[in-house]
DNA sequence: AATATTATTCTACATTTGTAGAGCAATTAA
DNA sequence: TTAATTGCTCTACAAATGTAGAATAATATT
């Protein structure tokens, strides 16, 4: 199961904050913003797809995510990847380094994660 | 405008193919394959949307893509690097490279490309 | 105590998506 | 030339999604 849409940029502020009340999440939403009963409604069935749990603090629910943002984010990459580049993660890294436009400063940064990687792996 | 997911497989097919008959992409699909009238109906959208063209031959329509494969992907990818990167590739990239299982073949493809990249923006 | 506010659930409705039958026109086969 | 096949459009309908009002219950305000 995955998040629609809207719930993928509810689920980004909840994510920001790392838990929240609804009214919180409302406040952090940009003009114009959706009606409360908008945001309840995504929240329920984001609760019913299991992304997001809650604890009952006096009348209100502090919401808080059930799925780490960064497993939530690889699974989407290797959808595309998949998709994309015949399940071959390095035929979309190349790609991606080169479409990209990263600074000197990106590439040199990147340089340097993938030595350690190769440290790594002959360690 | 973007296709949905049932849009984007018949999409990949068409990519592959480069141009195809109704009757082919239906042939491309697995088991077990979509009505006819599935595959028409897709097409009809992705039509609509200017994704696909077509040349009349006969009395059928050869289709073709009107997007670029790379082009649609890269969309994508920069979709998912403003979501969840904060608009930053550099970061995306850092990240990647550190989540997934790329093999020592793969790192060193990667680090040339890299050497490649900064020759070219110190040149 | 009476009233307003709030958080949540229920219900609703338009739009998009996945899937495909019915109908039609052109083409091929019997 | 009548019948079967093919490619396409129209129509349909269930499920998912975006959006929000109505109802309810609990709490806070006057």
């Amino acid at each position: 199961m995955s998040l629609s849409p809207a719930e993928e940029q509810l689920m980004q502020l909840l994510w920001k904050k790392k838990k929240a009340f609804m009214k919180e999440l409302l406040d952090m939403f940009p003009a114009p913003k959706p009606a409360s009963t908008t945001v309840a409604t995504l929240l329920k069935r984001m609760q019913d797809k299991e992304f997001v749990g809650y604890t009952q603090v006096g009348r209100a629910r502090q919401y808080f995510p059930l799925v780490k943002k960064t497993d939530y984010f690889s699974n989407h990459v290797n959808g595309l990847i998949k998709h994309f580049f015949n399940d071959s993660a390095g035929q979309f890294a190349s790609f991606f380094t080169q479409e990209t436009n990263l600074s000197e400063k990106e590439l040199e940064h990147l340089k340097t994660i993938i030595d350690q990687q190769l440290k790594n792996k002959r360690s």
